[in-house]
DNA sequence: TAAGATATTAGATAGACGTCTAAGAGGTGG
DNA sequence: CCACCTCTTAGACGTCTATCTAATATCTTA
């Protein structure tokens, strides 16, 4: 698949992402949104990122959370590396435990990846 | 979990969307969106989307997206029914063929959702 | 009406993914 | 050093999903 250069024959007043990115998406590009894109469609993954935006520290770790999205530690943890590997997320040890925060600009940025398709 | 009131903690200056939504997500509209994210987060079925706004018309069928992205057409007619059913793409039956053109609309409705989070 | 084109459905199969338990790794404090 | 807490890894298991071929449905046209 080539390049698509779009938005090229159409006039969108949706959107509100920078109109002169005009992005020419490549098979590759379209294969990595796709990827971030999955590490987040999923309500375990998106309740863990709301949680998170919602502590006054903006931060949690993994035995705090297992309880609220209700499910075992390890599977939480497996979400959390998702997250992290997908750039969602960051970790950093204090002590005993790890704590996650979310990267805003990480999520601001597929967001408006996918202004290009309106 | 109970409704999250996201943004309450934070000034954050990413994001375009309309700064006083504020949207209270409740866990249904988590998974709902997590949803509609899936039905997107496959590479073939950005190529599709993006097939269908390169072109000049807006619009292709499943025999012309089949060669495109190299799949079978019961294949891409499976891929095409889950963007239909997600609310990505509408069809029209015009003689042999059907047309699948996108909802831009349903795409800048998830970026904003997206927003919520940065 | 019959032949041909396009699209979808049905059914099978292989791989990906979420979840769990059990075990190991990293860190704290008596 | 040892007991304890937190987190991650390993491995197993069931479900979901993408893909294909074959069959059926829908429409056009000779």
């Amino acid at each position: 698949m080539s390049p698509s250069r779009l938005k090229s024959q159409r006039q969108s007043t949706l959107c509100c992402a920078p109109q002169e990115g005009e992005a020419a998406l490549t098979l590759k590009e379209i294969t990595k949104l796709a990827g971030q894109l999955k590490a987040i469609a999923d309500p375990v993954r998106l309740q863990i990122i709301t949680h998170l935006l919602d502590q006054v520290d903006q931060e949690s770790c993994t035995c705090i959370l297992a309880p609220i999205v209700k499910l075992s530690e390890p599977t939480v943890s497996h979400h959390l590396k998702k997250l992290e590997t997908a750039g969602f997320l960051t970790k950093e040890r204090r002590g005993m435990s790890v704590y996650y925060q979310v990267v805003p600009e990480s999520i601001h940025a597929i967001a408006q990846a996918l202004h290009i398709y309106c």
